[in-house]
DNA sequence: AACCAGGACGTGA
DNA sequence: TCACGTCATGGT
């Protein structure tokens, strides 16, 4: 018997083993990646931290981040900064914010609109990025240590489907799975869904495929990228020789 | 010197 | 719904 169902990947036997191999693939190849980077983690914090693959802000193998307010919101931050541009810029950013003392909702709230965009300059956008950041804090605060729902991160203006799973993910540790361009690139050139499917249908891939678990969907989602700069760069791609072709069916 | 980077939004078809 | 232009800086 059949099912008809408008997904491609549904229609595909063994999904679930193929999404679940494509981790255990990755996680060999890269390690565990330490998402999500924060800009100065406690020193103490080190020898926990594997010291080979430690990279500046990264936290491999240790999932207990954010342990404070200000990282949580550092998170959320750099979620929105993020948006169509590279991590380095994002750290400038974070670093100009850092100086103005301006790393916590209740400082960025009241700060001169012109001061802040000047701070967001090196991430770009930041005519819309400044407003939406304060928008942000000020949601932050009205939560009072509540998990936002994903429809209250998405009303504000700004904030799209990858942002807010990325603040429910990193910021919140909900099991909500991010959806970026590298992993489209990637689950597409794989042939795991079709070329024109939606948001929601990527993520529903992974989310309907995975334990609901968000220490899996960070790491997951991390080595995507990881893995997307080595095989699926705009220039000098070389998507053939992605090493995920050999253990997807077809 | 174009092109791209861990997107989102407004518009018109 | 969906394709397309726009937002903007700084790397390669």
């Amino acid at each position: 018997m059949i099912k008809y169902i408008h997904n491609t990947y549904l229609e595909k036997p063994g999904i679930e083993h193929v999404v679940r191999m494509i981790y255990d693939c990755l996680f060999d190849l890269y390690g565990p990646q330490g998402w999500w980077p924060l800009i100065d983690l406690h020193e103490t914090s080190w020898e926990t931290h594997s010291k080979k693959n430690y990279t500046k802000g990264y936290h491999p193998g240790n999932y207990k981040y954010p342990q404070t307010s200000d990282q949580q919101f550092e998170i959320i931050a750099g979620a929105l900064l993020t948006q169509n541009t590279s991590w380095i810029q994002v750290e400038k950013t974070l670093l100009n914010l850092k100086q103005l003392d301006a790393l916590s909702p209740e400082i960025i709230i009241p700060l001169n609109l012109e001061a802040l965009k000047e701070a967001i300059k090196p991430a770009g956008y930041y005519n819309q990025k400044a407003i939406c950041l304060k928008n942000l804090a000020i949601l932050f605060l009205e939560l009072k240590h509540r998990v936002p729902t994903r429809e209250e991160l998405l009303s504000l203006k700004g904030i799209g489907p990858e942002t807010a799973d990325s603040i429910l993910l990193y910021a919140f540790k909900q099991p909500f799975f991010v959806i970026d361009a590298y992993t489209r690139r990637i689950v597409t050139n794989l042939r795991l869904v079709d070329e024109k499917a939606n948001y929601d249908e990527i993520k529903a891939l992974f989310e309907g495929n995975l334990p609901h678990n968000p220490v899996i969907y960070q790491e997951y989602h991390a080595l995507m990228v990881e893995h997307a700069k080595r095989y699926y760069r705009k220039k000098v791609s070389c998507t053939t020789k992605c090493p995920l072709l050999k253990i997807v069916p077809d």
